[in-house]
This record gives C-alpha cells, structure tokens and sequence, in this order.
DNA sequence: CATAACCGTTTTCAATTCGAAAACAGCGAT
DNA sequence: ATCGCTGTTTTCGAATTGAAAACGGTTATG
C-alpha cells in the first residue's frame, strides 16, 4: 500500500509541514520556523500569510498559529459519519444508563480516531479525546474493529504500526492477537484489561450494519469500578446492544 | 483590517480551495472537482494525491473526501484553548446539575466557535456542533462576548457580519444592539430568548480572567422549560458562578 | 459480445511561480 | 542615539507547476 503520489505538488507540501510544525509547537514566529523547517523566512512568510488569507492561520503579534478553521472542518467530515450520526444520541443514553465514560470510535489509516465522548455521572478523567488517534491492538475499540476486519488487513495494520508494550497486559505478539480476535468474534465483544493504561478497563462491541465494518463503542471505567459493576448490570449486554441499536439505525436509516 | 498576503503562494492556494470544495460536497470524484473548480484535471489529481499522502484527503474508489486528520488537528488546537480545558469540567458539571445543554464557546474572526458541549439529562438536541460558528449578535454566548470587547471591535464585527434577521425578535440594528450590551455589562450575563431560534432560550456569562474576554458559557433550553426553572433554580446565578469560576482556574492555573 | 464513451492517470515541456538572497523597516534593548 | 534582532518586501534566476495530449482501464451502449 504505497501513497506516494508519483508527481507531488511540492508547494503544497511546504505548506502542509508548516501545518504540522505549528501544531507540534502549538504556534511559533517565523524564525524558529525558520530554524526548523529548511525554508527561508521569506518563503515561511509567504506561505503563513497565505494561510492566514483564507483563515487557517492567526497572527497574534509576531507569533503564528493554527486557528479553530481546522476543528470547523473536522466537524464537518465528522458529520457525514453515520456512525456518529446515529450512534450519538445512543452513547449518551449508555452512559445516562450506565454512569460511565463511553467512546465512539472508528478506524482510519490503521488506527482508531475517537468521534465522540459521553460522560456519564461516574465518568473518569482520561486523556483520550474526541480526534484522538491511538493504535488498536491495545484498546477495547481497536479490538473490535480489528476482529472484524479481513486476516490480511489485520497483518498489514500489525506490519506499519506494531504491536509496542504499554503495560504489562499488553499483547505483543500476533499469534495470542488472532486469538484474542477469534475470541472476540466469538464472543461479540472485547475488552481491554489495563491494556493500555494502568488501572482502567473497557468494555467494546463492534457496530457493523452489513459486510464492512463502521466502528466501534465501548465504555471505560476504574478496573475496581468495572469489576464491581460488570456482572450485576450486564454491562456487556448493555454495549452490545447499543452497539446493535446503533448498526440496525444505519443499515435501515 | 486587510489579510490580503501581497505574495500569495498560489499552489497553496489552489490545494486550500479543494479542501473547501471537498468540504462542500462531502467528498467528489475528479470530473466534478473539474468543473466546480478552474483546474485541469491532471493538477486535481496532483494536489489531491499530494493531500492523500500526507493524510488529508482519502480515496475510496474514483472518490476523494477530507480525512479525519482534520478532525484531529482541530482537537490539538482546541486543547490549547484554556478557556476548553478549565471549562470542560465545570460545563460538565453545570448540565449534570440543571439538566440542560451547555456550550462553550469562544470568538474568532468576528464570529463564535463552539469549542465543548456538555449534556445534562434533559438536554435539547440543536443544530449547533462541536466546530460550528455563529453570527454574535443573536446567541446569548455572542451578545455575552460582544458586550466586553471594546467597542470599535464591536463595530467592525458589525460591519463584516451585518446584524441578520434570523427570527422575529433577532436584534436588527445597531442602537439596539449597544444598549442590549450595555444592560449585558450592568448584569453580568447575556440572554437569548428566542433570537436564533424559535422555541428556544440561552443564559450566557462572559469568561474575563483578565483584561481580555476569552469566550462565554451558556444554557440552552426551550422556552417553556427555561421560563419554568430560570427563577426557582437561579440558573442566572449557576451560570455566572461557574464562568466565574473556570475564569479564576484559568487566571489562578 | 463488440464497441464506444467516459474518466482517472501519466507524460512532456513551456510558462508560471516560487523562493533565495539581499535590502528594508520596525521594534526593543542597551 | 545606536545597535541588533526579526519580520516584511523586492528582485530575478531556477524550480515547479499544470495545460494539453496520449494512455489505459472501466462502465455503458448498441
């Protein structure tokens, strides 16, 4: 899966690393830029003031950075997701119900990019948020996703992005991640045990109203919390069939 | 206020209006970005391959669409807000206690961007999204902003955006509009009884840690529910003591 | 089933445009 | 008042873009 395009549009490419290193820097002046990116500052100027003309970028003093256009437009592509559409309204009902964090996700270049938070009234603190982008062998969202996903993609995703350590729950291994996925399949459902961060546990269930799949939802909460709770309200059975409920809104939208 | 770059990088630019064509269509293929756009087909194809491979743009089939990477940009950018992260609790935790929907918002070029939306267990569903951006005059979150920026601000906002009728009680002219604002600063938060939309009602307070007003908190809710609860529950006060508070986080952090 | 129409991709090369370098201007510090 | 630092502007040679045409793959049509 090669994405070279074979006749770059090498301005445009400037333009773009200039983007990147205004994020990474979370605003700049042109001679830090300058310094590192391999532009001249006249060229740097040119290309901030021509950003700044159509509202990607705002001058405050001499100090550039990117303004709110680009969370008005990630709202936007965010909206033609169906699995957002529909499954909002039922990720608040689920974490109304279920007083817990719960995460709409769907998977993009390899990852997961998280499309929606709701917070129930026991919601954790947790550093994902809404555009988030994390791998997905180490996450309850990114399980279910993968397990439905075609073998072949699957070892493809494995191939660019690894399966690195987080915690010492973490699977690092492709043989235990197929049957880990074959379980999930099995079982319509995945978790992640302390997989990526130390003490927090999700609960995930595939949304897939025909052959491809969407996304995911999944809940999140303290291990002792979720430990607690799983058995006595059927927790699993309650992001499953929200996750159904979410599929059968889009398959007959 | 002229942001006309006097060299504009013309490549850049013709990528950017891609970008809002794509945005403006959900996606095209090539042959109708040809005739919306004043490209060739082969430069289409260029810039567009040009945006896949940095992330931007994904191809599925013969079709182009933005990415999800915008999605994430915008989520960087809006983390470095304070106003957001300061708010994003305390809004949480004002629509657990009055039911309702709150927003969070901030201005840009002019106009407000919503930057958080909390959802108590009664909340209204609404038009307005993460991203989105509203005219000032006819929000309460806009008139609460309007009234602290100083008043040849105001006019040059009023200039470039005109003072719109949206429904029959919108604010339509200029002398109106100050003394709304100077009744605005007298109280110490803003309303919106059915300016925008019909049916529906706003209590807004500004967020002033300093000198300069960073943005606005407001509750929404229709009319009827609104004028039962505004006065037994002093809504009034539950808003401005919590943009009261997220202002001393935020000048206290 | 053959053929045509259509459309995305590639190639070539002339025209455009970009940006390196240098000069300028504005601000702050000394 | 002067110097130094940086952002902006200008000029013009060099890089790059994209118009046009050819190609090739897919879908529609007779």
């Amino acid at each position: 899966m090669t994405t070279e395009a074979n006749h770059p549009v090498r301005t445009t490419e400037k333009s773009l690393h200039l983007i990147e290193k205004l994020r990474e820097l979370d605003g700049a002046r042109i001679h830090v830029l300058e310094d590192e990116l391999e532009m001249t500052k006249g060229a740097i100027h040119n290309h901030l003031s021509t950003l700044r003309t159509h509202g990607y970028v705002i001058k405050e003093g001499n100090e550039y950075r990117l303004s709110l256009k680009v969370l008005t437009l990630g709202g936007y592509v965010r909206s033609n997701y169906s699995i957002y559409q529909f499954g909002r309204p039922k990720a608040n009902k689920l974490a109304a119900d279920t007083g817990m964090l719960v995460n709409l996700a769907t998977e993009e270049h390899g990852q997961s990019v998280y499309l929606y938070q709701a917070r129930g009234e026991y919601a954790v603190n947790l550093d994902t948020q809404v555009g988030h982008r994390l791998r997905l062998h180490n996450i309850a969202i990114g399980k279910a996703i993968l397990a439905y996903l075609p073998d072949e993609r699957v070892e493809a995703i494995v191939d660019e992005w690894g399966l690195p350590t987080e915690t010492e729950n973490t699977i690092t291994d492709r043989e235990t991640l197929f049957e880990e996925l074959e379980s999930v399949r099995e079982q319509g459902f995945a978790t992640d045990l302390e997989e990526r961060t130390e003490g927090l546990c999700c609960i995930a269930a595939p949304i897939q109203p025909g052959d491809d799949i969407l996304g995911a939802i999944s809940i999140s909460a303290p291990t002792s919390r979720l430990g607690d709770r799983a058995f006595d309200d059927d927790l699993v059975g309650q992001v499953k069939s929200t996750a159904n409920e979410i599929a059968l809104d889009i398959k007959y939208m």
